[in-house]
DNA sequence: TCGCACTGTTTACGGCCGTAGTCAATAGCG
DNA sequence: CGCTATTGACTACGGCCGTAAACAGTGCGA
């Protein structure tokens, strides 16, 4: 079913997880204005958005309202998965590794990760 | 310069991190057999990956030897980058936090990542 | 020396993607 | 009641991708 999203639909599917049940015309004036679309493409990647079942349409008078059908954190999570997978054997660890040896990480970001796992352990 | 290296261009790629130079008959002898991909395919990969300067080649008598002009960190970083930047506002935190809060993460790496920030506050 | 086997180059082709114009229906305005 | 503006559907089109066959050059074995 759930077709992969690419990414223009990407940036569709942010409007829509972040307020739905919206118009296309809302979408199009939602969506990030550096991608400078024209308000077809908007239309055409919700089209696609649709056939992939990756939002779904209801009725409004004379036009849709669109909300999303995939939730967020589940595409999150499946292109975090596919990353880790594809480059770094499936683990989390060799990813921090890799960023913190390449001075990616600040130390806010080290602090913050070490209250996050801290807190986990309970 | 250097367009971006596709999916199927990439499972070429890591033969070449792996072990370089290689012959294209190396290279389709040990690219991942999941794939099944035939010879001819494995060519057109390397023909495309020379085409984006993704990977260099000498002749070798009859034949030509090739070998990654991109590093692999490189690569990984680049991803890497592009997914947290896309997905987690360009911070590591919100990833890991993604991932704990849907269990993606056991006691095993939880302790290496802690052991490993620890390592890197000297 | 002749043909074959090997290697690289060119061409192919359907599919998805990004981007958008055109078409058809229709509801509201004048 | 007829026209126009809106809205969704269909069509388009060049580019990249995955996959591979067809073609062409050439050194080696017979």
């Amino acid at each position: 079913m759930a077709d992969r999203i690419s990414d223009a639909e990407h940036a569709v599917m942010e409007v829509l997880w972040d307020d739905a049940p919206l118009t296309a015309q809302d979408v199009a004036e939602r969506v990030d204005p550096g991608r400078g679309w024209s308000a077809n493409t908007v239309k055409t990647l919700l089209g696609r958005l649709l056939a992939k079942n990756a939002i779904s349409h209801e009725a409004d008078g004379r036009r849709y309202l669109y909300r999303p059908l995939v939730a967020r954190d589940d595409y999150v999570s499946g292109e975090s998965r596919r990353l880790i997978n594809r480059l770094f054997g499936g683990r989390l660890t060799p990813l921090v590794a890799h960023l913190a040896e390449r001075d990616e990480l600040t130390a806010q970001d080290i602090a913050e990760i070490e209250a996050l796992l801290k807190d986990l352990k309970q």
